[in-house]
DNA sequence: GTCTATAGCGGGATAGAC
DNA sequence: GTCTATCCCGCTATAGAC
């Protein structure tokens, strides 16, 4: 089956994806070009076109397309019970779900002024869903008289900074694994928003 | 004194760093071109290289300067007491100094990848021997037993991933002053690491 | 679907006049 | 110290052959 060239739109275009993902997170948006992309696929820089229309799109892609995993993973996770259950589950789904995705997650906060108006505005929207569900649980929470913050928005921030900033830092080759992480984060969560 | 041409080395220099700080924030380094802060500052491109050998040194000379302000400024606070106190003292200093300075930060944060190796080491070293000072505290409570978090390095990096997250989306004109914003980041703060 | 070739533009940096 | 002019390079995107 191994051809040295012809059509390949099945493998190529995962990689493309994949490849500009990763020189992406590495060296920011503006600093990769199409033909070093092609370079790592393996391709000539023109043959990327056939799998997107321009450079743009190709980062809108890479960051709706995080944010749309993300958002689903989130409903399927279905948080219930108390509000102290729930913050729990959020932030070990957090965790969980940012860790292994250390390059979308570069990606996704560095690259945000990079986006065309439009393309920035959908990405936006997204991340203001995620946030908001947060900030729902923290509601929960003061009116069960479980949790007490000043201000809900303020704490939503907050702990998400506290929980991505993880993503920034984290090697899985630490001497910590992902359960001691989540233990201590989980710890430090619960108690900064403690009644 | 006006002059349309001429020697103006004593304004152009600070204007050259101010304009190159603000535009990198907005757009990123590479994205921002010597031409475009030419532009801005009013002199032709080729001036520009009376103020800096390049572009790289341009980058590092902000980014060095900002971290040498912060370490500065934290010596001069010099932090006394018992450990609450001096978190108390450190998260409050955090907080004044980074929200005044937006672009600072964000170029800080973002820019780390578009450094020359050589620069990227200086730059990371104090970067380091800031969170050391976080570190230190923290220690110190554990030792007083008011603190209790099982890693210190860990908590280290939450503590200041929160708390720097605030200067990515705290605006000035919202409906909360820099005093309540302290306010409510010390309780969380405070709260996360007690015993 | 991929290739080669190229159009058209803008980048960093330098030279030399003033 | 600033200007104008320019070198040389790399960029995105497209055209047309295979």
């Amino acid at each position: 089956m191994a051809r040295k060239q012809g059509s390949h739109s099945d493998i190529t275009g995962p990689r493309v994806q994949d490849t500009a993902l990763r020189l992406i997170a590495r060296h920011g948006f503006a600093a990769v070009s199409m033909r070093q992309i092609a370079s790592e696929v393996g391709v000539q820089a023109g043959a990327l076109y056939n799998y997107t229309p321009d450079k743009q799109s190709l980062l809108f892609d890479l960051m709706q397309g995080h944010m749309v995993d993300l958002l689903d993973a989130l409903r399927t996770e279905e948080l219930h019970g108390d509000a102290l259950t729930r913050l729990k589950g959020f932030t070990q789904f957090h965790i969980r779900f940012h860790l292994p995705r250390s390059d979308q997650v570069f990606v996704s906060y560095m690259e945000l002024r990079n986006l065309a108006p439009k393309n920035f505005a959908i990405v936006e929207r997204m991340r203001r869903n995620y946030e908001d569900a947060l900030e729902d649980i923290l509601r929960a929470g003061e009116a069960e008289g479980v949790f007490s913050v000043s201000d809900t928005r303020v704490a939503t921030m907050a702990i998400i900074a506290m929980l991505t900033g993880l993503s920034h830092w984290y090697r899985g080759d630490g001497r910590l694994g992902m359960d001691a992480i989540e233990s201590i984060y989980w710890d430090m969560v619960r108690k900064s928003v403690a009644a």
